[in-house]
DNA sequence: TTCCAGAATC
DNA sequence: GATTCGGGAA
């Protein structure tokens, strides 16, 4: 499809220098990229994946050591959970894989953390496997592009799926690549959610948007995210930080963190229930298996 | 204010 | 399907 091969053709031609598309960058180097990715920046998620290879260039190495030491090396990256979910994922992959990152999609979705964008990416980008790879890029390029509409609208993982399949060529693993990693480049840098760039876009010429004279569009939204200001979000995230700061906090520590006990404890209790942090009123608290 | 290479759970 | 989950930068 014309479509396809000038996504690939534009992408060979303009990929950003991003670490994880150097050559000889690992599938492990890969997979951590991803997780950081999720939620987050480009440019945030750079200096922290540096520092991560660096003291854990294995998932061997990653399981050997506690998953405190993982939550602390995240730092402010924030959504911490995902650091634990990395943790568990090296510790099933040196379990179960022989610490090799599998190739297989459906072996990547059963490892923590790892849901239907990041395991098809690492099996894409880190694999060269010829499926899908649908993120928010993506799918307002093909919303754009290929149904005429200006914005995507809530994620749909099938329908998602399906319509950035039917845009991968057949056998050619190569260039089907070059696609999933061309309409997230193009999504991202020149057919952006506010401002796009038509001027610059290397498919303008193809773009059903465009043709239809850029129709404003009038469908369902994707759901808003809550104010963060004064959040359990925020509540959660002060905890951790002094978590990451010390050995252990005693809940008259926790206690001079956030005014309002109610929400103050609400957000503690979340973070034992999902594992981020473990003790009791007595002992204090302390990141996992610290 | 909005958005960001989402995932897990309600 | 709708909510929850960090934090920073434009």
């Amino acid at each position: 499809m014309e479509l396809s091969s000038t996504i690939a053709a534009w992408y060979r031609e303009n990929a950003r220098d991003l670490p994880w598309r150097r050559p000889g960058f690992s599938p492990w180097g890969v997979l951590v990229s991803e997780i950081m990715l999720q939620q987050t920046p480009v440019a945030r998620v750079i200096p922290r994946l540096e520092q991560w290879l660096a003291r854990w260039p294995t998932p061997d190495a990653l399981a050997a050591d506690s998953p405190a030491e993982a939550v602390r090396a995240w730092d402010r990256l924030g959504y911490p959970r995902r650091a634990l979910n990395l943790h568990a994922a090296a510790t099933a992959i040196a379990e179960r894989h022989d610490g090799e990152v599998p190739a297989d999609v459906d072996a990547l979705l059963a490892l923590p953390g790892i849901g239907d964008y990041t395991a098809r990416a690492v099996a894409c980008f880190a694999f060269r496997m010829p499926v899908p790879v649908v993120d928010v890029n993506t799918r307002r390029v093909i919303a754009r592009a290929v149904h005429g509409q200006g914005a995507a609208g809530p994620a749909r993982t099938r329908p998602d799926l399906a319509a950035m399949a039917a845009l991968l060529p057949d056998g050619d693993a190569e260039t089907a690549h070059d696609v999933n990693a061309g309409a997230m480049e193009l999504g991202q840098t020149i057919c952006t959610a506010r401002a796009p760039e038509c001027d610059a876009c290397p498919i303008a010429e193809l773009c059903a948007w465009r043709a239809a004279g850029y129709p404003v569009y009038d469908g369902p939204l994707a759901p808003r995210q809550a104010r963060f200001e004064g959040s359990d979000r925020q509540v959660r995230g002060i905890i951790m930080r002094a978590l990451r700061s010390a050995e252990s906090v005693s809940h008259d520590e926790v206690e001079t963190l956030w005014p309002d006990a109610v929400q103050r404890e609400r957000a503690l209790a979340g973070l034992l229930a999902d594992g981020l942090a473990v003790g009791d009123p007595e002992t204090g608290y302390r990141l996992p298996g610290a």
